[in-house]
DNA sequence: CTGAAAGCGCTAACAA
DNA sequence: TTGTTAGCGCTTTCAG
């Protein structure tokens, strides 16, 4: 068993070559402004000539900073989640700050929480928290840094940043029913998201104002997922009376409902009408030229990292809520049913 | 400035509360078969009661080893990465390892790679390095463990995992060939890549071994992006005489190229048939059924994992390359050119 | 089988 | 402005 890096360069070594104490190293290494500027010089030298790295370990386990956060995330495939990661990496970068990631999806939420608490990140950024997972209890009662990203934990009091799932749901269905719709089916998210249980609400409130009620036989799990949502939609379209309409609780299962459609030879928007959720970079692709609710996804990852920051920096101040505006984008997948019968 | 975790159990208050030495305590952690069972005992329901976590920074410290391995990946949000991201991640969490995640578009190659050795991960795969990469090349001389994951670097002696690039470029050509085209455009890679030089290189060896020689006005720069890739397709639609067939190095630039045509009003295959490299999920989706080349991308992800945790364990081994066969999958995007006029 | 003690490479008082 | 010193929380000899 050999010693990875057994030869690396120490702080010490430097000192030794520069003639100068251990402690000034590391007083250059981190800017000490104390420093003259001659025996910073020497010693820069030597860093550079014996090509030094700082021990992020060393240095971690003297602050009690790791400069680490993690990100778990339930399915990278998922094209959703490369956006927000997208956003995330960035501005983590701004601040310092390295990810540690997991693709969650399958494990056990509390194993890969664990390897992250063992690891001392500063603090973990949640994107696909459930309504009521313990894990994230846990970590809020003992006052562990975080925030919820995209979905937040009921009772949890913790800083969250979400889209306002209700509103832009809402509008979702006032454009489907301005359109004429009336027998329209929703494919669901993951049963225990606080994102599908907002959005299903704030689509039925506006459902049920207009004195329609949802057919909850047309209600179907998705599971945010293309498989999911694309063997619904054929099954949906099999039905006597298949509906006229599709509210997708996200994109990437809008997409599956698209595919379905073109397999089944329904035509979009004549035969069915398809709404997503998110509006994530693929729906303008004229391949799909989707109608969905617009977040502003990157800017909320951004914003979740700057929490996540400044909530390391003060990890007892009070928590956070924000809520960012969401927005109907009408393109061509949406337009009236073809006939008044099913209305 | 609080201490984020101050109030963090350590080992020694373990070793307290339980009555053992802090040496202990570590054995039981470990699983050290020596320590007696019912010590063991004692000291695990001391751990369990107090919510002990170890602190594998302070492991990393005496140990040598982070179990932390970067992966610095070019663009998460190019459908392509995601495919790689997931099934390297599963692998690592198999070997017990963590993953630091750097999604280093943009960055300089060599801030993010320093980062990363400051941790002192245990080792980084490589999955977007360019052909002359003088990061790789000097880490590479140190001897620090790594793979090159889907390109490699010339003249650059470590572990690669790769695929057929040149013979499945051969592939796509001879199928374009066969099918009749003549007048074939090519969207680029990255120049600095070795995927884009090797699949080049293959597709021009097929289509001058049938004594046709590729028009050099009709090899575009696509830099594996979408928006490139849509934007140099509609200027080749515009040509006077526009090509036939359009081999795309992947996929992500064949969906550009699709969608551009379908903006355009170009008939796929019928007016433009295309190519594209990698078969990612999408491809095969209804709304492109891309004939593209397949290559087995999990499990040359979790092979490139394979060979950097056995490279950990032994720096000095001698490296290997992995060749992964690529196949040429017939979808819906490619047919007989129109007219033989262009023939 | 268990404890004592010596670090791992660094930062941060405290002195000088 | 610099050096000395004491740890950070672990693993790992070395004794016993």
């Amino acid at each position: 068993m050999g010693s990875p890096t057994a030869l690396m360069v120490t702080s010490s070594d430097i000192a030794k070559e520069a003639g100068v104490s251990q402690a000034t190293v590391s007083r250059v290494l981190n800017g000490d402004p104390r420093v003259a500027k001659q025996t910073r010089r020497r010693v820069s030298d030597v860093i550079e000539r014996l090509g030094y790295t700082p021990n992020a370990i060393a240095r971690g386990l003297v602050t009690r900073r790791s400069n680490l956060v993690g990100v778990p995330i339930a399915d990278v495939t998922n094209p959703f989640y490369p956006e927000l990661l997208e956003a995330i990496a960035g501005q983590l970068s701004g601040h310092g700050l390295k990810m540690v990631f997991s693709n969650s999806g399958g494990q056990p939420e509390e194993a890969y929480t664990r390897l992250l608490v063992e690891q001392r990140v500063d603090g973990i950024i949640f994107t696909s928290a459930l309504l009521d997972s313990p894990t994230v209890r846990s970590l809020a009662e003992r006052r562990f840094p975080m925030v919820l990203a995209n979905r937040y934990v009921d009772g949890v009091e913790c800083d969250v940043v979400v889209g306002d799932n209700h509103g832009g749901a809402r509008a979702a269905a006032e454009h489907l029913l301005e359109l004429g719709h009336r027998r329209i089916a929703v494919l669901l998210g993951h049963p225990a998201a606080s994102t599908g249980r907002d959005r299903l609400a704030g689509f039925r409130a506006a459902v049920e104002e207009a004195g329609i009620e949802l057919d909850a036989a047309l209600l179907r799990p998705g599971g945010y997922s293309y498989d999911a949502a694309y063997a619904e939609t054929l099954a949906l379209l099999e039905l006597e009376r298949p509906p006229t309409a599709l509210f997708c609780l996200n994109d990437v299962m809008a997409f599956g409902a698209l595919n379905a459609a073109r397999r089944a030879r329904a035509a979009v928007p004549r035969d069915l009408s398809v709404v997503g959720f998110d509006d994530i970079r693929m729906s303008a692709w004229e391949a799909f030229e989707l109608t969905t609710i617009r977040q502003p996804l990157a800017e909320m990852a951004r914003t979740s990292v700057d929490l996540l920051a400044q909530r390391v920096e003060a990890p007892a101040s009070s928590s956070r809520r924000l809520v960012f505006p969401s927005l109907l984008v009408r393109r061509s997948t949406t337009g009236p049913p073809r006939s008044r019968a099913d209305a």
